[in-house]
DNA sequence: TATGAATGAGGGTTCATTCAT
DNA sequence: GATGAATGAACCCTCATTCAT
């Protein structure tokens, strides 16, 4: 710090590679009480750091504090979290990992050529938009850690491996729909996944006041559906 | 790395809401060499609080690392800027105002109706872009540090009664111009500024590896046309 | 580890390279004053931590109380001593200039051809065992502490160096006496050295109940002039 | 690592002090197989401690990483050793008993007066050293962890005991050899074993550079045989 | 009896901020 | 004003020990 130091740590103590997350060691049946127990416990830690992230941020969360919300003590806590940065880590995976599944589904429904544009990315951006509603204080506390240097690089890492994958298959709908213009799909996928994540987050956190959310989330649908779509010809 | 505490200090009494940023205060015309030294001192602190925020984050830099480098002891530092966010603030402050120059003199560009749309936009983002890349890692360190919670409030204020007032700029603009399609322009003009935030931010930091800057570019220029555009009719 | 830190912890906590002791710089004499009050201050701070180690022993030691004892704060402590080993190597080193003294003093006085073997011996051994029994837990706890793995390795070097010093000499010295049998000096001086060292504190921190201390110390004089003279012939 | 709190925990009632080590009740046959159990996972235990002990130094050493290396659980290392000082105290026992086995045999080597001096205090040290030297790392780390305070005086109380059996049966040898000078004979013994106690250590764990270990350990024995014999008479 | 998850006091260290000089 | 030594609350994390299973 570590010593506790930086990612050091020689050390400080708390070593740069540690891998995070609760471990998901297989486990004899034997052992499935336990199992459970520590099911509940990781549970209620993640629950408990999600909500002290969201009600102080990352940096005025302490580990102490997120093991007593979580109703247990702090030396639990690092039995399933080697330190401070892991709790982050596996809430955004676990938000990276709805935030997949609400894409992976407009693309499936994108994927119908019956489906109009429009509806395919007014659809998404709803879902994504009921995502951050859910626990605004979470995903902005979330945005707001992931670009601190290397928060915990691993679920950066998976992130980028995963939104990887599901750039190119939004390439690739692009390129098999033909209501959508050519173009260099790859970028423009990248460029719509951006504006989409973007856009998505300022309008939960902060919307301009006095314009109907409604109204904006049509408008940023138009952004995405004129970006992409055919020249309408007369 | 102490975190941002929420109440550090027992905050001294009658100290509700202190003001960020150097004082400007009006003085006899005795003080002018004061004043001068005053001015350099200050300029030497943002300056250095600017690299080291560059360097290690918010989190990461240290009110006396930062003194350091500007040449000045830490408690001059605190005559000048009450506290850490407050040196957050200036540079916040600084950073808008470059902005909103910019984007200033793209309104005045766009206000001429010979200029077209295409070129007007690809000379605003040209010229963020521009700005982000004086100093990337300082960009990006401010951005992180927006998110959280209560930075400076003062300088968040501030920029948005300014955006504010460049928002209904661009309203009018759109308003005026030919070449933009009808619709709620106020709307209009506020996605148009998150999203051409949003996206340089994103081309500057975190651009995806493999495309060409100046296609990503090229391509965030016509999300935008093309979400202001009148439908080009055959 | 931790926080946001760029530069790790690590830290393992405290890292290995820094330097231990306080700070000796050169000073303008305008800081007199202050360079005063740091004087008094490090020496408070190193009394206290040789009645802290001396009470408590190195590990039962924190920084915390050692600060307390010297009425400061553990911030101004850990302004002087980067860490708790600092301490431990700072006492340890005032320790080994102690004892080297008393060794010099041992060593010029049997230079001389008139000073009986036996004399001189009794003499160093007695100055010894007085310097332990100034502060018998202090020396207790140092040596306790010096055989914990990489202590200070610095002041450990630093002996050893000097230690190597004194050895020369004394072999040097044991070449020139007449009364002295001949054979390996250098092995000599170093048997002799280290029978000195351990038996002296074997003497203070264990003698054996029931036995007187001067007889002890005679038998240890004893020991050691009976393994350096030439046989007494008849 | 923390240090060895002298209060550790709140004392549970009626504990006042703990006796180390494994317990050695007598049991019905019905439990001989367990007995059995029992033996080998002390013997596993005692066998991690002195890994762990040897590798990390007393300090460094956990209770969990000694339980993992036996291949045991914390809690059953527990139901053996009421606490970390008693596997110290266990392991210090055991070298004891080398030790004084080694001592032993070299009182009744000794106590044939056909058995030079020399030749038997030769082999004393020969064997002394030998024992070191099977595993130093744990007789360093058992000389450091002597010193700390309270150790487990319990194994202290037992040697001292030992050994000052021992020290009569040495003061009797010598009174019994013809070729020992007289003296007080009680003191010469005690001088004797710690002599031989302490430059055995040393011999092992710092032995001077550059120098012979055969001619370092010839050079104890004439410090010994010198000190004893004697005054050879023309 | 064996297990190992759970506990939580306490440790070393940092750093925003103050204040005597 | 300027200085920088001094402050001390708070942080992350460890580990000896306990106890439900």
């Amino acid at each position: 710090m570590s010593s506790p130091k930086l990612t050091p740590r020689p050390l400080a103590a708390g070593s740069a590679a540690r891998v995070c997350g609760p471990p998901t060691k297989p486990l004899s049946a034997r052992k499935r009480p336990r199992q459970l127990r520590s099911k509940q416990m990781v549970a209620a830690i993640v629950q408990a750091a999600a909500e002290i992230f969201a009600e102080l941020g990352y940096a005025g969360a302490t580990t102490n504090k997120i093991a007593q919300r979580a109703g247990v003590s702090v030396g639990s806590l690092y039995q399933y979290f080697p330190n401070k940065d892991c709790l982050l880590a596996t809430l955004l995976e676990q938000h990276h990992g709805e935030v997949h599944a609400v894409i992976d589904a407009a693309i499936d429904t994108l994927s119908d050529p019956a489906t109009p544009l429009h509806d395919g990315l007014h659809q998404l951006l709803s879902d994504l938009l009921a995502l951050h509603r859910a626990n605004p204080a979470l995903t902005k506390a979330l945005s707001a850690a992931v670009l601190r240097e290397s928060p915990a690089g691993n679920a950066a890492e998976k992130d980028a491996h995963h939104g990887a994958s599901q750039a190119s298959r939004v390439s690739a709908l692009l390129t098999g729909r033909a209501d959508v213009r050519s173009g260099d799909h790859t970028a423009m996928a990248a460029v719509l996944g951006q504006t989409t994540a973007q856009l998505t987050r300022w309008l939960v956190h902060d919307a301009p006041p006095g314009l109907s959310q409604d109204a904006l989330l049509e408008e940023v649908v138009q952004l995405l559906v004129r970006y992409l779509r055919t020249e309408p010809t007369s």
